[in-house]
DNA sequence: CATACTTTGTTATAATCTATAACAATTCTG
DNA sequence: CAGAATTGTTATAGATTATAACAAAGTATG
């Protein structure tokens, strides 16, 4: 592919994309104060190979014991270190309209760690106000903000057009990351990251696979063909 | 990969994620009023290779003339139509939530034919508030709701716990498609469709990057050794 | 209206990426 | 201490994805 990564800081995306689900089995694992576990057992439950999880550790570090298996705390406290889970990260959200209050309230967040620090908006209506025990500050203040208390991820929850604005304004004070669920695809610097919800397309892709299921007629057609 | 599909009703999924960016970027030439455009333009503003263009676009037709190119108001058409976007799509939204109300405020999905023609809710607070025009309905009613109102597309963003119990009864009642913001991985027939937008996920990948960035000294010495 | 040019749709090929298998090395267990 | 278990890693096989190549068919032009 020419845009898209298939990979993500040296490490396959396929891989990342698994790194959540280990750690939510790890996580339940934990709760029912399981101490090992083998890496066959952890394929059974993720529903993959027992391989692909002993290369997708060993992507990371070395975790287990020969003959032993994993120690489930242990590989815990590994993937939530690589995740970046119960670390605190600090975040500022920025457009607090409906999907920037909405997420503004979302506790799992912070229950991981991730801490919503300050809202910021640009319309004076909403300037003041309180939502999740945070007031909204004016957006103008958002470079001075961070210069006084720095933030590693940055939400943009604005409009399209002002987003790449926006952007440019928590990359210039300090920013690490950017979650984006602005319908534009940001240019940051190299160094910065941007995680993009495409709201919007997931709900073309949806759409795609109901009307093809409709009229499924022309596809079929074509795998005839193919045989 | 065993779990996740690389293909989407028998088409690639790399594909159809890109069917998004044709529509867009058609829609735009047929702003500008411009009458054709060749398989090299298109795919010089998509950043990706001519025949990937006309491969893509042949998994569902032949739209182009030879020695021409693509007349852009049919390809367009088109590609709404594989789409569907313009040919109203009613939808139901359950779970009347802070997610929920962002959602059920979001006028793109409109603008495109995706139409939430009512809204449900568990909470007797949040029952008969009006929110965009329509006004919450208890979702004890949603059965009897469906059965005279049939919908296409069923919106989830009730808590996790509740999500396949709603999935469940949406489509017994003939939705055909779930858009699902709650994070499970819900069980339904083979013929509806589900797409899922995972927001924990997606922060937990944000995170990831950002911490393998700070101390990607591991992941360097690996590829060093691969050297 | 004939010729040169353009561009598609499709088949073939190359490149890349992903998952599985295999095994030496190491630790556990009785 | 011997035998069983299980990791980490390298090698291999299997898909998938992107690119190239080309015949077929239309356009443009004098």
């Amino acid at each position: 592919m020419s845009t898209e990564k298939t990979r993500c800081k040296g490490i396959p995306l396929t891989v990342v994309k698994r790194l959540p689900g280990y750690q939510r089995l790890l996580s339940d694992l934990a709760a029912k104060e399981v101490e090992r576990i083998s890496s066959r057992e952890l394929a059974a439950k993720m529903k993959i190979n027992a391989s692909q999880v002993r290369q997708d550790l060993s992507l990371f570090g070395s975790f287990g014991q020969q003959g032993y298996g994993y120690r489930v705390s242990y590989l815990l406290a590994e993937i939530n270190k690589i995740l970046g889970i119960n670390t605190e990260t600090k975040m500022v959200l920025v457009g607090a309209g409906h999907l920037g209050r909405a997420i503004a309230n979302y506790h799992n967040f912070a229950r991981r760690g991730f801490i919503i620090e300050a809202l910021f908006d640009q319309n004076p209506q909403v300037i003041g106000k309180t939502i999740n025990n945070l007031t909204v500050k004016d957006v103008r203040e958002l470079g001075a903000y961070l210069t006084t208390a720095p933030a590693e991820i940055g939400i943009i929850c604005t409009p399209a057009v002002v987003a790449q604005e926006i952007a440019d304004l928590l990359v210039r004070h300090g920013v690490k990351g950017i979650w984006n669920f602005a319908p534009v695809s940001l240019k940051v610097p190299a160094n910065v990251c941007v995680e993009h919800v495409h709201l919007g397309e997931s709900l073309m892709i949806l759409s795609f696979q109901l009307k093809q299921g409709e009229e499924a007629s022309k596809i079929q057609k074509k795998l005839q063909n193919n045989c």
